[in-house]
DNA sequence: GACGTGCATTGATGTATGTCAAATTCCACC
DNA sequence: GGTGGAATTTGACATACATCAATGCACGTC
């Protein structure tokens, strides 16, 4: 589906294509298209040919390797407003797989139009390597975590992570994703996940109901992450 | 030091400089240095405002994180011709340490002449684009390995990624680094790694002088580093 | 409302890898 | 060429985590 003038403000929201004009934003958006997925689809497989890039409007998909025994590791989870696969752009293939895992809505952009906006355009691709500069330190962040943390501790930071900006205390949080989907992205066994949360729940550090699980002590949680333990 | 004429051609060796004219490269040169580290020595330390990048010239340097505990893992190690810390531009402070792990002369480049000089010329953005993809291509690999691979499936992709290309069988490799530094970079302790040598050499895959490994058969190696187990 | 399927939890057990410690080898420096 | 300190190796032991298996739970479908 072509995509309209009504999402136009939205891909604004974006970094990435924040410091668009309008023309040049509607240009971007000419050539792109609005793409529904439904659960379990894929958006796209790697080593596939890449000659399109996406932002998630709406749901969440799932960035992710699968080695030969069929041992699935998820990369990233995108949501609203996050852009992935631009760096595909320069490789001219998709380095992983892409497959929604939830109802939902994916602006699907050019990459051919988008290079050549990008050559009239240095701004833009100041944008772009910006992104992709925040994008390489978070795997820089990720190895860093895998290798020198706990799965407890990993656990703990991503449940701190899920917290919104300005919580005190005892914040309340939802988990977004599948449990299974969650213990993949941090490294870890489903089983182990569940155990680490009993432990965690025993030690009075958090309650939980289903996948809501309020944060009863933020301090020893942070130490938890933190510290050696 | 003054980065002089000398070392211009050495300098377009690197693809990310392959395209420049010869005033650019000038231009880029005359913002540039030479700089001497001995072994041990810091080039410089994670959270350290970035205000320039490097191109080894000769040597080898170590990037790393430390843990809390003091503990550290190495992250990549760039030798001869390879670049470092580009994408540290445009988050303005270094996201690792980086020290040298042997006597090394290092070309530093100037973040700031380097920004507005892409600025003037797209081709060099691209030329750095492509460089930070391949670089975030890389660290996927690396997060695949860490999470999908065990420790002897890693040594034995490490000792087959040290084979020089063409060679067909039995070829002899040489480890370019101390093999704690090496375990480090592999996540794993420096025992396991003498332990997982010591079983390649038992079970008559490789044999080993000091820092010099002959690989006796690539094919088993390749099927250890492949396959399950 | 019964049924089935996939996710989550819990228990029992196995194992790869880490940790601690000591012996040995290597290498750089005087 | 000897000496000291770091790197490496080897052994004994500990443990976090994976694996296998069974049960329970939630959700959607007919």
């Amino acid at each position: 589906m072509a995509l309209t003038q009504q999402y136009i403000e939205q891909i604004r929201q974006c970094t990435l294509f924040a410091s668009l004009t309008d023309a040049e934003l509607n240009r971007v958006a000419s050539h792109g298209q609005v793409v529904e997925w439904g659960a379990g689809q894929t958006v796209f497989s790697q080593g596939e040919p890449c000659h399109q890039f996406y932002l998630v409007q709406r749901g969440m998909i799932k960035l992710y390797r699968i080695s030969v025994d069929g041992t699935e590791k998820v990369m990233d989870l995108a949501g609203p407003n996050q852009s992935f696969a631009e760096s595909a752009m320069f490789d001219g293939k998709y380095p992983l797989h892409a497959t929604a895992i939830e109802p939902s809505t994916v602006f699907a952009f050019d990459c051919k139009d988008f290079m050549t906006q990008m050559h009239d355009n240095v701004e833009l691709c100041f944008r772009l390597m910006l992104s992709m500069s925040q994008r390489l330190h978070g795997m820089i962040n990720e190895i860093d975590r895998l290798t020198l943390h706990s799965g407890t501790q990993r656990l703990a930071e991503y449940l701190l992570e899920q917290v919104p900006e300005g919580v005190m205390q005892s914040p309340c949080i939802r988990l977004l994703v599948p449990k299974l989907v969650i213990a993949s992205r941090l490294g870890i066994q489903p089983e182990t996940f569940s155990r680490i949360m009993a432990r965690l729940r025993s030690d009075g550090m958090i309650e939980t109901h289903n996948d809501t699980i309020l944060l009863k002590d933020l301090g020893a949680l942070r130490c938890l992450a933190a510290c050696t333990g």
